[in-house]
DNA sequence: CTGTTAGCGCCTTCAG
DNA sequence: CTGAAGGCGCTAACAG
């Protein structure tokens, strides 16, 4: 329904003011020379008249939207609500919008809405964790301008990239290691789904091996990145393989999910079952026991993604990249024994 | 930087396919008839060309954008995290995309952002509680043609309404209600700013004299709707009124605060002191005392907000009214004591 | 069934 | 310093 409400036109505050539409156009853009005494009146009628600039029309002359596309896997999720979070702040700032696409972690979504954000223009892109396969994935951001992707790579002139320093898997082989040296020999592993931030899962065993710990293939076992994903898979972990002495989740709400399984199956956390999980969502540290896990810093990368796009908005077309730390936290569901010490 | 990247335009596409621009604009539209074999030719053409349609040139002349807006007081908040969520799904699902405008719980900003959502000439607006004073509310909802207010009232002209069936402060007055009846005498209460789920203290202090329980203005203290905030006010409130056996949270985050606050200091949950919290958010069940708490179904929310807006959108002017319930959920932080019983 | 004409609201370009 | 012409990419309204 389009609604034919007389919207006020740059051409009525021309008329009102007796000047011409151009040097109206120059007042609201500051562009070229314009005397103090038509740029004042000109104001002043744009004000009386509560005059606003169609962007659609501007967008169709310039070519930009004043809006940036940002896609998520889940936006109900902790890990990203904060992401999101951070790069409004930035565009906001900035005097951008944010189109805001959930992909509901379905990569046939994400295919799907990507056209659906090209046709709408925006200046730039952001994209998060996306779930699609490598090609795929580049062959889509050939199709902007502007992008910046956040927990995978990219090629220099596709798109700028912010990622965890530690590469692929870190947090995985990491929390391995901490519960091999803090005594934990049985250890069960609930790997996110086409997670950028999962390992292959040979190379999780391969760190196993390093430490000369016990392989059992049946006790990784792939997961949503979802609470209830980790608990279900759990359930079943823990009823099957009883002699488990620890789980590590591919994210918080798996690990949370799996404290839950464990606990309701009267196991008890750490003593019976170390848990580690992933991202260091709010929650983590309000359960009792409080999860260890890896600090993220999720503001900031929502933040530094939304710069370095602006970086790229502004002409500077440059590879940047950027780091952030993954930190282990450790709290009750995975402890340092009494007199371990670990250079975490 | 405007990308002077050659688009491929709906004319290149009627040069190429030798038909008029006009017969190419139908078959992508669907509109007017058209052979089935030019149709196909045309379809052909679209798609060797890779050629997509630019929704901003056909917004200029439709005055319609295909976008809503999303105005959130706190994205990161897993309660609108969840509205959020709930509306994109059915935005998508009718192809529209969302423009989310974060307004930091400040309402400044919330008057800031209006404007330029209005510049971008979005269809719809949700408005999930604004901050803002009424008059202020209605001044900006006029603006709008369609619009829905989530957790406000708004005049039937004005906007679609979706809030809850128990009105203005109900949950504070509940909790008070279902604290006394089980045994609490002294309630301490951290009432949200400008919420508007937030009953005048009057009302609250009304619901206390109605069960002859002791009331202190003192006990009542505004909190922001964050974590932090429940924390510190509670370090501070029972470090003074060290009579207090419960406290009432203005949401979750706030009461998981509290409740933190008065673990740290010592105090017992609930055989100390009891908790309530307000809207159910995941967190909620998780921690330990699990929180009493009010259940609020936030992606409901989200989906009938979208559905009221789009309800205008086609041309059902009419308003609609969606009420959802809260419905007390006691947990750990606040018993029901063994015996006692209450038709909840 | 298909094409022509006009214009959405603004900005770029070039004259004054 | 200011204005006039033209067009961004698309569709509404009317012809044929």
């Amino acid at each position: 329904m389009a609604r034919k409400r007389q919207r006020i036109t740059l051409e009525d505050v021309a008329r009102e003011a007796g000047v011409s539409p151009m040097t109206v156009s120059r007042v609201i853009n500051n562009t070229g020379r314009i005397s103090q005494a038509t740029r004042e009146h000109v104001r002043e009628v744009i004000a009386r008249l509560d005059y606003r600039p169609s962007r659609i029309a501007r967008s169709l002359v310039t070519n930009e939207t004043h809006m940036i596309g940002l896609v998520v896997p889940d936006i109900a999720s902790p890990y990203f609500a904060e992401i999101v979070q951070g790069a409004e702040e930035i565009a906001w700032e900035k005097g951008y919008s944010i189109l805001l696409a959930n992909t509901s972690e379905n990569p046939q979504r994400e295919l799907a809405v990507l056209p659906q954000i090209e046709e709408t223009k925006v200046d730039g892109l952001i994209w998060c964790s996306s779930r699609l396969p490598e090609e795929t994935l580049l062959a889509l951001l050939e199709k902007h301008a502007s992008a910046v992707v956040v927990n995978r790579q990219a090629p220099p002139h596709l798109a700028s990239v912010v990622r965890s320093r530690h590469g692929l898997g870190y947090r995985a082989r990491r929390a391995a290691a901490f519960l091999i040296q803090t005594g934990r020999r049985r250890i069960g592993y609930l790997q996110l789904y086409r997670s950028a931030a999962a390992a292959p899962i040979e190379d999780f065993m391969a760190e196993l091996a390093r430490w000369g710990v016990e392989i059992n293939r049946a006790w990784y076992i792939p997961c949503a990145p979802l609470w209830q994903s980790g608990y279900e898979h759990t359930q079943q972990l823990i009823a099957r393989h009883p002699e488990l002495d620890a789980i590590i989740g591919g994210n918080d709400l798996v690990a949370l999910g799996a404290m839950r399984a464990v606990l309701e199956a009267g196991r008890r956390v750490p003593d019976d079952i170390a848990i580690i999980g992933g991202d260091d969502i709010f929650l983590a540290g309000q359960v009792t026991p409080a999860l260890t896990t890896f600090h993220v810093p999720k503001h900031e990368i929502g933040v530094m993604a939304a710069r370095l796009l602006f970086k790229r908005l502004e002409g500077d077309t440059t590879y940047h990249e950027h780091l952030f730390d993954e930190r282990l936290i450790v709290r009750e569901s995975a402890p340092l024994p009494p007199g371990v010490t670990l250079d975490l």
